[in-house]
DNA sequence: TTTGAAACTTAGTGATG
DNA sequence: CATCACTAAGTTTCAAA
């Protein structure tokens, strides 16, 4: 695992360099440098530095889910019972471990936990509900929403290059 | 654009490279190539080909959002009056088109829209309600639910490897 | 057709000023 | 941080299965 050092200041170069990379892993450094009027080697130090720090945290290959078999996205607002520490965290355990389950977030609200979840069939969502749901007597109850159109799908974060820079700890 | 041809045809080799490629692009094609048992160029052949098939949509570095100053994950659950294809069009543009919303989907159920949202503060996410809901008068209401645990996030698709090949249109 | 081996080209990496 | 030199990876060619 890498160390995350408590903090890390980034700048406009920095944000500059994330705003292309996480459109595109495979732009080449030397492009990025002109992009951000920097060499080659300064643009590589910065993503290293930033991979690093945890800022930059994978370079993945984006998947069309639909053309691997897997077209149903669908997207699940799960409410629990009991909400005991150690109960929450077995079901986060239980729903960061499906492979189905693309994302997994423990949210505040009317429900406590948002899945998106993609699978080949109903079918199969089917048997991932009674596996996941059915099966946990800590779930009080489960709403579905089929998606029907994926309007927009990524994880590109907003970054805002106006502020000249930014310090998190 | 990239052409998109109506039908492709992924062998276990394919599936393979996906697996690898969707957790870590930065995977050197010779290691690729060793654990798939194939040569380098070989894989660099089915990569390509994947790519101009739209399998692969992109290749994309994974941002820690706390790191860049966006430290808040919200999801939302949007319904609008009426669901004419011109009136759900310009909704679905204008979610898409803001920078904070990072996912949206179109959807069935008690909800019409889902959009997973990421902002640097609450006032910028009251903000962000204000320009994307209730500017919009045909927003009946939405529901927020802030994150207060990202479980798991990626765009991971299950690739069952088991199934010897997928032939999709 | 699709593969693997070798030559070739380009990008990533480290040293120096 | 930029320039240069070096290494390693990506890419093309081609012959064979």
């Amino acid at each position: 695992m890498a160390r995350r050092p408590p903090t890390i200041t980034l700048d406009s170069f920095d944000l500059g360099i994330l705003a292309i990379l996480q459109r595109d892993t495979t732009t080449p450094q030397r492009v990025i440098g002109e992009a951000v009027h920097l060499s080659a080697p300064a643009v590589q130090r910065r993503i290293r530095r930033m991979e690093e720090a945890g800022v930059i945290q994978a370079h993945v290959a984006v998947i069309d889910p639909a053309l691997v078999g897997q077209s149903i996205t669908i997207f699940v607002e799960v409410e629990v019972i009991s909400e005991t520490a150690d109960l929450l965290d077995a079901a986060k355990r239980d729903f960061a471990a499906a492979p189905e389950v693309q994302q997994c977030y423990y949210v505040t609200g009317e429900a406590d936990f948002v899945l998106v979840v993609v699978v080949p069939s109903m079918a199969a969502y089917e048997s991932l509900t009674r596996r996941l749901f059915f099966n946990n007597p800590n779930v009080k109850r489960f709403r579905t929403f089929v998606a029907m159109d994926r309007v927009k799908v990524g994880l590109a974060v907003p970054l805002d290059e106006a502020s000249g820079g930014s310090t998190v700890g």
